[in-house]
DNA sequence: TAGACCCAATCC
DNA sequence: GATTGGGTCTAC
């Protein structure tokens, strides 16, 4: 008999253990394949992670272990939908990040093989129905049904539903001249376009690909200045390593903002790249999935999860844009794609990770500085381009502003007219979506707010509705306080709604586009925005932050930022970095064609150093001067930090509960850990109750896991109270 | 006294 | 995470 142990869907700590059943059925089971079991009251997926054969009785057995098991027979896949490598990867990453282990194989899966009761009736393999010619006996055939057999004959291999004549070819069908086979379906499709020339790489392209391959290191950092041309050097690089029979696995932030990217390895390697995004159906994902399973995909261009893509013979691994945000996910497993890629990167001989970006994280320039990372350099322009020429506007000197704009200075105003006036294009970023950002009631101070999250809720007047950007709660504008019924209600603040409205008004002949998350929700609309844009058929861009990553419109010659200190006001460690990378890569747009660009940089605090660095392009400058503070307050990459998020339908429960914790995980790290809280967050509560945050800051990573590991072990036990860890958060 | 509601325990 | 069974509350 095979007794098989399981682990169940629910990624939660209380049962993220193996669970034994009897299996009796037919098909041999293997670890690696799912089955359904019966599990409390409840039929779930459980996904096998071990088995064994045992020559005793069922009832021998559980005397042996001292329970009862239940058996099934019902297996779901016919072999392992994970490579051992995957496993070994997933045990790895649980143990790292300190999330159940079934989450990671969650988060490795597309919805259609996820170890899940839902992934039952999620999308199957599609067929396309052929037919062919097996008998060509005309005998007892209509002269009609001669003819369509006689056509088919010279046609050779042809879909079913080409054929118009369906009635006689079921009669052929039925006459066993003709039968029908089906071969597997790629739904997903994408448009090819030729339009772009072969690469040469420049003299300093050149060496910093001779200087990846000629080396022997693990992870590369390539730091190159905005315009430098990392993506020829990506491309270039996984030519070499396809030309070495090997595999590619490349990440970047968001698909949408990279379609220029996937389009030239499209062109080069055409059916041997696969594309893996959260745009994709689940058919597509599905079928995506089980062509790289297949070893038919040479290379594979994805967002985070793409890291889990089950490729072989991994040659190298790039993370385009490595400092970008997107790559470490915030629910559990709350991983970092950077982080995953070293560990897997480490599973195969000779693979390599490149991480690319004009403003490196502090954590991986300070580990190239250091030599943990190999440091690649960039430096230069492609064909000596000048860096756009920046100013900086202060928005509290009085003599900047005038009565015509409260959004946009003298200064701004001018350049938007004169770029026009030469008939080049102008993008504006504004790092907030909506209209106003809050609404006001002018007789008592009450803010409105999310009635989930309990933030202020952002007027919309596109659709004239308050929204709330934590959670998508909606209402529909009120006119009245809800706290003393006062009809004066003020909208206050500004997004990115209102700079378009407001440039209309200053420009009524300029065409205007705008693109935030909102105009993404739409699929495609940002990729035809985008593209609209490149083409010229507009003249201003307005936008939040996913305009200023990586695109290269030729003819925009100025950028403005129109409040660039927006990021400040958080109170966050990353803030200064955050900022610093925004007004990095949205000057970067301006100025990559043949003309020259400039760019201006609006602030209520001009002498703030992310600003003056960001405005100079001065990487090293701000690494500086920010490693300096992150010295002092003893923050990444000086340490590592990590929260652990509590919540509770009650919140003085919630209150204490986290209080002990934070002390017990104190008194564990026997002064090696630095605690911090339980405060209550930004956002405090959720649909599932009252939130407490503790963050943590250590040196020792082991040390930190281990006393989780307790911490879990106590906390799984209490019903009342949830909670999640996130590992080297960003949210500190 | 039935039904609603909440909580703790348990899962092989 | 999902279910349940048992306790308490509540309305007629």
């Amino acid at each position: 008999m095979i007794i098989i142990n399981v682990l169940i869907e629910h990624a939660v700590y209380a049962i993220n253990r193996p669970f034994s059943y009897a299996y009796n059925g037919v098909e041999k089971p293997q670890i690696g394949e799912r089955v359904q079991v019966p599990f409390h009251h409840n039929t779930v997926v459980g996904y096998i992670i071990d088995l064994k054969e045992i020559n005793i009785s069922q009832q021998e057995y559980e005397q042996e272990i001292g329970y009862k098991i239940l058996s099934t027979d019902k297996l779901l896949d016919n072999e392992p939908i994970l490579t051992e490598e995957l496993r070994q990867l997933a045990k790895e990453v649980s143990d790292y990040y300190l999330a159940p282990l079934i989450s990671i194989y969650q988060a490795m899966l597309p919805a259609s093989l996820k170890p899940a009761i839902s992934s039952i009736k999620k999308a199957h393999i599609a067929y396309d129905k052929y037919i062919k010619v097996v008998n060509n006996d005309e005998s007892g055939l209509t002269p009609k049904q001669i003819e369509l057999l006689r056509l088919l004959n010279a046609s050779g291999e042809i879909k079913k539903n080409e054929v118009k004549s369906v009635q006689i070819l079921k009669k052929l069908i039925l006459n066993k001249n003709v039968e029908e086979y089906q071969v597997e379906k790629r739904r997903y499709n994408f448009e090819s376009n030729d339009k772009f020339k072969d690469l040469t790489l420049t003299a300093d392209q050149m060496q910093v690909k001779e200087e990846f391959l000629n080396t022997k290191d693990l992870v590369y950092l390539l730091e190159g200045v905005t315009g430098s041309g990392k993506t020829e050097v990506y491309i270039s690089l996984v030519k070499e390593i396809v030309a070495k029979q090997k595999t590619a696995l490349i990440l970047v932030p968001e698909i949408n903002l990279t379609p220029l990217m996937m389009q030239r390895f499209y062109n080069l390697f055409k059916d041997k790249v696969a594309i893996l995004h959260s745009e994709l159906t689940n058919g597509e994902k599905y079928d995506e999935y089980r062509k790289i399973f297949r070893g038919e995909i040479q290379v594979v261009i994805g967002t985070r999860s793409a890291v889990f893509a089950p490729l072989q013979n991994i040659g190298l691994i790039i993370l385009d844009e490595e400092h970008a945000e997107a790559y470490k996910q915030d629910n559990v497993p709350c991983y970092h794609a950077r982080e995953v890629a070293i560990m897997r990167a480490k599973h195969f001989e000779n693979c390599k990770v490149l991480l690319g970006s004009a403003t490196p994280t502090l954590e991986s320039e300070a580990r190239a500085i250091k030599g943990v990372y190999h440091h690649l350099k960039l430096l230069k322009r492609i064909n000596e381009r000048e860096l756009p020429e920046t100013e900086i506007i202060n928005l509290q000197d009085h003599r900047n502003i005038d009565y015509a704009s409260s959004i946009f200075s003298i200064r701004l105003r001018k350049a938007i007219k004169e770029t026009l006036e030469k008939k080049e294009q102008v993008v504006l970023l504004l790092n907030r979506r909506g209209y106003s950002t809050s609404v006001l009631c002018r007789e008592c101070g009450h803010i409105i707010k999310c009635p989930e999250c309990d933030i202020p809720l952002v007027y919309h007047s596109f659709d004239r509705l308050l929204k709330c950007h934590n959670c998508g709660h909606v209402e529909t504008q009120i006119h009245q306080c809800r706290e003393c019924g006062s009809k004066y209600l003020s909208r206050i603040g500004f997004g990115s709604e209102k700079v378009e409205d407001e440039i209309k008004k200053l420009f009524p002949l300029a065409s205007v586009l705008r693109l935030d998350s909102d105009v993404g929700k739409v699929k495609n609309n940002i990729a035809s925005t985008l593209r609209a844009f490149k083409n010229h058929e507009a003249d201003i861009l307005i936008g939040t932050q996913m305009i200023a990553k990586g695109h290269d419109f030729p003819d925009v010659t100025l950028v403005g930022l129109v409040l660039a200190d927006l990021g400040l006001s958080l109170p966050s460690t990353r803030s200064s970095e955050r900022t610093f990378q925004l007004i990095t890569q949205a000057i970067g747009r301006a100025g990559r064609g043949t003309k020259k660009g400039r760019a201006i940089i609006q602030t209520y605090m001009p002498t703030h150093y992310s600003i003056i660095y960001g405005a100079k392009q001065d990487y090293q400058g701000f690494f500086k001067e920010e490693m300096r503070i992150r010295k002092l307050q003893q923050n990444p990459p000086y340490t590592f930090a990590s929260t652990l998020t509590l919540v509770s339908k009650d919140e003085d429960m919630v209150e204490q509960i986290a209080g002990k914790t934070l002390e017990l995980v104190l008194e564990k790290g026997e002064g090696k850990i630095l605690g911090i809280g339980p405060s209550r967050p930004y956002i405090k509560k959720d649909t599932r109750g009252y939130r407490r945050v503790c963050i943590f800051k250590y040196k020792n990573q082991q040390l930190f896991q281990e006393t989780m590991q307790n911490i879990i072990n106590i906390l799984s036990k209490n019903n009342s109270v949830s909670f999640k860890i996130d590992i080297d958060t960003l949210n500190n």
